[in-house]
DNA sequence: TATGAATGAGGGTTCATTCAT
DNA sequence: TATGAATGAACCCTCATTCAT
C-alpha cells in the first residue's frame, strides 16, 4: 500500500525548483499539486510531507527566488561604485537571475495576487509569514529606490519621481520572464545590458 | 462601448465590463462563472445565453480591451507628427487607458497565459478566433516597434534593439495596471507624462 | 455532461430523512456525502445545492429531530395535567418519537459532539445557528427539568437533584434509539411504558 | 494497569490509555494515528510496532475499559449481600469508574459503532478477537441482569421487565461519561449515590 | 432570456499504512 | 524500536456546463 520509489528522496529544494518550473508554465490556480509532484517523481499527498499546503509551498517559491535576486544585489549597494555604476550592475544581475530562472521570475509576477487573495486566511504563523514576505518584497524595490534616490541627489541623474520610475523599471524586469525563450535570438547578458542603456540613459540629464 | 440599449436586461457590453473587473480582480482561473454572473446580477447559468463558455468570455474581455486600445492608437500612428511626438501621445493613451480601465490592462497582463493554455482545445471556429487574437496582439506590439524603428532610422531616436526596447517599454505599461491604485498620489495623466519622458529620454542620443 | 435524474427533484426534506438515516448507521465521520446523496438518488456534488456543507445538513439533521421532539413535548408541558402525568407522557411521546425515528435519536447522541467539533470555525451566521441550537438543546432539556422541579416542589415527587436526574432520565431515553430493533421483542409503546413506570416510580416518595 | 516499567519507553499500557483520552475527546472516526501518537510522543508509524492497526488499537481500548469494569463489578456479584445492596454497589463503582476514567466510558459508549463497522473485514483471528469482545460485552450487561432478576425473583426488587430495566440502567449510566466534568458541582461519588438511590428507588414496590 | 437543479470532472487535503534506514 | 518519506484511497468541496421549465 506504499511503494517505494526507484530514486532517492527528494528534498524541499527539487520541489522548490520543479514547483517554480510548472507554476510559471500554468500559472498558480491552474497548477495541480500533482503536476508538481510529477515533476520530482512523487505522489500529490507526498508533497504535504513537505509543505503544508499549495499556498505554502507558493510562498516558499516566491521566497526563495525574491532572496536569490536580493542576495545577488545586496553586494552591488554595498559597493562603493558609482551609483550608475551601481545601478547598471543590478540591472544585470536581476535580469541575467530572471533568465536563468524564469521561473521565479514569472511566479513573482503573476503569483503575487493568488498570495495576496490568500491574505487573512490561515493560521498566525502563516499570516506573519505572508506579511513577511511582502515586506521582503518591499525591501527589494528599495533597493531599486535607493541607488536612484542617491543619484538623484548626487546629480548623477536627472530628477525623476524615484517610486515611479522603479515601478517603470521593475514592471519591464518582469515582463522579461514572461517573454524570455532560452533559444532566442538574444541571451540574458545581451538584454541585460540593452535594458541597462535604456534604463541608464533615461537617468541622464 | 457605451451605447445604452432601451431596455434594461444585461447586454454582452455590461457582462464585458463585470467580467474584466473580476478578473482583473482575481485571475482568470480563481473567477468562477457565479462571480461574473453575480456582479450583474444574473446566476451563472444564464451567462451561458450570452457566451459559449468561459473562454469565450475570457476572449471576449481580453479583445474589448485590445481594440480599445488600439483604436486609441492607430490615429496617432497614423498623424504626421514626428516619430517622437507620436511616441510620447501612444504612451499617454495607453498610459491613460489602463489606469481608466485597470480592468482591461491587467487582463491583458494576466490572462494572456490562460488563453494559451486553452490552444488547441475548442472548435475550429475558435481556434480561429482565439488566433485572430494573437494576430492583433502582435499588430498592436508592432504599432510600437513601428514608431521606434521609424525614429531610429530617422536618426530621431539613437539605434536601439527595437523588439527588446518594444518589450521593455511594453513591460513597464503592462506593470501599472497592475500598481495603480485610482486614489494613489499621482493620476494616469501624471503617470503617463512621467514614463513619456523616462523612455523619449531613454531614445535620445 | 449534466444528465438530468429520471424523477423529479428532491427536496430538502427528502434529503434531511435519507441523511439521518445515514447518519445513524455510520455515524459522521463515517457518512460520506456520497452516501447521502446515493440514498436520494443524487450526486454528492448535487447535495450542495441544497446544504452549505456537511457540517450544515448535520446541524439541519439534529435541528429537524429536536424541534419535532420539543414540538410534542411543549403542548404536554402547557397542559394542566398533573406533574406525574405531564412526566409520563413525556416520556411517552420522547421514547416513540425516538423508536419512530431511530435515525434522529441517534444522531443526536452521537454526533453532538461532532458538531462541537466544528465550533469556532465557519462563518458568523454558522456559528450564530451553532449556538442557537445548543440554546435549543438545553431548552429541550429544561422541559424536563421543570416538570420534576415542579413535581417536587409540590410534593408530587421526593426531592431528586433536578439536574442529575433528568440527565439519568435523558441518557436512558438516548441510549434507545442505539439499542431499539423495529422487529423487537417490544414495540416502542411499550418501552415507552416501562420506562415512564421506571422513572415515575424512582421519583415516589 | 498502573505498573511502571523501569526504562522510560512507552508501553502499550500507555499507549491504551493515551487513546483512551483522544478517542473520548474526538470519537474514532475524527481521531487519527498521529493524534494518538503525539500523546505519548511517538511518531504514527511508530505505533504499528505496539499495534497491529488503528482497529485493533481501538479494540485493545475498549477491552481494556469493559475489562477494569468487569473485574470492579465481580466481587460484589460473588459476595452474598442482599441484591439491593448488590445493584447500589455495582452502580457505585460502575459511576465511579465511568467518572474517574471517562476515556474508556466514553469510547464504550460511542465507538462499539465503529467496532461493529469493520465486522466482516480482517483476519480471522481478528474476527475472533471482536466476538469475543462482544461477548464479554454480553457478559457485563448480564451482571445487571443477574442481580435485576435474582431480586425480582426474591420480592425484592418489583417485577420489571428485566432487559428494559438493564437497557435503561445501562443507557443512564453511559451517558455520564458525556456530560460529566471533572470539575462539576458533584463528584463521582455523589453522582454515583443518586443514582443508585434512582435506580433502587425504581425497583421498589 | 433566465434559472434551479443536477452532474462529471477534478483539485486540495487527510489518513492509515508500509518500508528502508 | 523508532521514524521519515512515501503512497493509494477516499473525502469534501468547487466549478463549468447542461437542460427542463
Amino acid at each position: 500500500m506504499a511503494r517505494k520509489p526507484a530514486d532517492q528522496s527528494v528534498n524541499q529544494q527539487d520541489i522548490l525548483i520543479a514547483a517554480a518550473d510548472v507554476l510559471q508554465r500554468n500559472g498558480y490556480e491552474a497548477t495541480t499539486m500533482k503536476d508538481i509532484a510529477a515533476e520530482v517523481n512523487l505522489t500529490a499527498a507526498s508533497l504535504y510531507h513537505h509543505f503544508k499546503n499549495k499556498d505554502a509551498l507558493l510562498l516558499a517559491v516566491l521566497e526563495a527566488g525574491l532572496e536569490l535576486v536580493i542576495s545577488r544585489l545586496e553586494p552591488i549597494m554595498r559597493s562603493d561604485k558609482s551609483c550608475d555604476q551601481q545601478l547598471r550592475e543590478m540591472i544585470g544581475v536581476h535580469i541575467i537571475s530572471l533568465t536563468e530562472n524564469t521561473a521565479v521570475g514569472a511566479a513573482m509576477v503573476f503569483e503575487i495576487r493568488s498570495l495576496m487573495a490568500s491574505n487573512g486566511s490561515g493560521s498566525a504563523a502563516e499570516v506573519t509569514r505572508r506579511k513577511k514576505f511582502f515586506a521582503r518584497r518591499d525591501y527589494f524595490e528599495n533597493l531599486y529606490r535607493q541607488v536612484i534616490q542617491k543619484g538623484v541627489e548626487q546629480r548623477i541623474f536627472r530628477a525623476v519621481d524615484v517610486p515611479i520610475f522603479a515601478k517603470t523599471l521593475l514592471g519591464a524586469h518582469n515582463w522579461v520572464s514572461v517573454w524570455y525563450k532560452p533559444d532566442g535570438r538574444l541571451n540574458g547578458q545581451q538584454i541585460a545590458t540593452m535594458m541597462a542603456d535604456t534604463f541608464l540613459q533615461a537617468l541622464k540629464f
